[in-house]
DNA sequence: CATGAATGAGTTTTCATTCAT
DNA sequence: AATGAATGAAAACTCATTCAT
């Protein structure tokens, strides 16, 4: 049987080094946006090597072949949650807008994305439950910091050098306040829904809360400016 | 032992009922206990019910005799944990403060709440990670928004007919505020500090962060009042 | 509280000898009654102690009290169940009747019996699941042959002497071809329905099957006579 | 190992594709026979998984990678215990035989089968118990029926058509009598040795018997015709 | 690069039975 | 006669991982 197929369609049958290269490359991304998917929904224990396997076109096997373990496979999904995130900051252009502006075109960006990419929220939450113990060892983590606090640090920069913005509150304070909401919005909205039958998601209320994140982050950050 | 017990109740070895039923009682206490540091620490499916026994004075099968299942314990757990924080909330009176004062109060309640409970704080984004599947079947749902809700609803009513507050926010919605700045600092430090470097829960900042919260929220209910 | 409970009252707080001897035999028949139920539904492995004394008035202990072990209580069960159609047969009066007519009387007894007692037939399959081992313990066991074999080897007997039936077939043969047809028409129903979706108890052939049982036996019992 | 492994396929040690498929299958088979004992021998409650495990060259794990469960494997077993009847009946040659030869040469054919497979009766037995439940749920049902009733069915018809059997009586109320007579004397004979103390299986009254499902069903078949 | 079969160690759950009063 | 609590042993089932080709 083997041997048959080497003989008959040999250009078909016989791929080239470059075509199993990119079939590699393929099998990969496949098993990566599976992943994605099941370690998101059912946490880092809930999730089942058996599940993803099923649902790819490859094999069991295969995930040892390309990310060695379970855990291999979870880091490389939060690595790659991560990237996407980081890639949207820097190419974000601010320095146009006035600080206001610029704050709440940040602070929007940042609803903006984490409302597209529940995935990425959901896996955040699971990687705190365990403690940061896997982002902490991965070798893409000193690359994350940069961009959104990069930006960040600039706006604040202009707003406090304009007399704008109140001088005792930090980028990463800053950015604290922002994520706290617009993951809240997305990480806590099933019990928050449970509990109080509100749905944080309700398209009738996008353009509120929208508005809101950078009303707070405004209106705090230009309180009583001059004072503290 | 049957003769021993025709004999007489003053016996140290006696056990009456009313004991019987105290030992039960705090079986399931002990049992509940060490359940939440185990679900709270390792999510519902990285739990353990051996550990959970292990733990205990009592054996695995008490667990199934009390609560079911590991589920059912798991519920139970989460009911419990939400008790604590619904009583403290209906405890709070905040009728004799000024509305700006009584709204800081509360915030600060929930940071302080949240800061002593990270158990909490952890079950409820386990929870949400299940989509809340689980609270929203408890039996114990329905009594769980009411304190929160009445004690906000009350302070923003204060704040309205005063002009104090803006009209466009409801109880929820700063209710959302309040929680995601509290629950932020707890559930999302471990990769805040991965990333940023920067522990949330340094002691040295606790006073900052507490200011902030109340801050956050006033500056954000009393800005441009009358305009919205 | 248990001195309390003697004093006031006593008429009605203390029960009399012969009352505790009533509610005794009653507790004992409604454990009974449940455990019949029980163990012909799901069989003796099947069947769960739990699930019976959840359905009494009393406890799981008092299983164990009247009848020792689940086992003692499946035992008297079947004892129970064979002492019915026992009886029946017992009472049974044929010998006014010629011997065609006594052997249809006595085919249509089982056939009724067994249509209007079910349980007692699934307690049978249970038992020969088990290999009678059981029964064969049962003190029981030596009375239950007689009234059966002596009514039909009486009407036996009547037919031979007046040259009726055939005298190669013996009472237990004829109870044998009574029963098998008797037995699967309410033991094998569930699968005969399942494979070849025809209701055995389907109340408009039950005077079909009713008139077969006796003219299957009949007609065997006075072919060729004198040949054999 | 991989040295080994790229020099040939001729060794002993290296097993091709198809002879792992043949091994599985032997695995698959091999559990799928001690089931069949297991389960025939105590039930499906009864049955342990352990115990198929402990007789098998594989492992208790095997049995839930091939069955998916205890239920799986008991319908399994199940089905391919029908599926032995099914095949000799439909291998079953009559058309040669005149009608009422016919119908004794299937009669002793069930006989024989019900004999010689004391495991298939018992299984149908507990399926039974189980009111179908599982056999209910079979993707092999539809076909079980088919073989059966078109054999008994033709014999059935010619036997009409020769002014030979009563009208009265379809293909489906012999196979239930024929049905009877041969499980009830495997089924039953546990209780009927118990209460009658007559063994069904006496080697020495095996002929008698054989004779007697004959003599039963053509006596019925063939009295008073015209008459009904 | 790929694959079906296999597995050991663990994990939840069940169940008849007994204890202490 | 009665009862709620307790339990050990066993049962079904699961899961990440590796083997052999």
């Amino acid at each position: 049987m083997t041997e048959e197929a080497g003989v008959a369609e040999e250009g078909v049958a016989e791929e080239g080094v470059a075509e199993r290269r990119r079939d590699a490359a393929r099998t990969r991304a496949d098993l990566l946006a599976v992943a994605t998917t099941e370690f998101a929904d059912h946490g880092f224990s809930g999730a089942r090597v058996d599940e993803i396997a099923a649902r790819t076109r490859t094999t069991k096997r295969m995930i040892y072949y390309y990310f060695g373990s379970k855990r291999g496979l979870y880091l490389a999904v939060l690595e790659h949650a991560y990237a996407g995130i980081r890639v949207l900051e820097a190419q974000l252009e601010v320095e146009h807008l006035d600080p206001a502006r610029a704050m709440r075109a940040l602070a929007e960006l940042t609803f903006d994305h984490h409302e597209s990419h529940p995935d990425f929220v959901r896996l955040v939450a699971i990687e705190n439950i365990h403690r940061a113990e896997h982002l902490r060892t991965s070798e893409a983590l000193p690359g994350l910091a940069a961009p959104a606090v990069d930006v960040l640090g600039g706006i604040l920069e202009r707003g406090h050098a304009a007399g704008l913005f109140r001088a005792d509150v930090d980028a990463l304070d800053v950015h604290m306040v922002i994520s706290a909401f617009c993951i809240f919005r997305l990480a806590n909205r099933h019990t928050f829904q449970a509990v109080f039958d509100r749905d944080l998601l309700d398209p009738g209320r996008r353009a509120h809360y929208r508005r809101m994140v950078g009303d707070l982050v405004l209106e705090y950050l230009t309180a009583h400016v001059g004072r503290a």
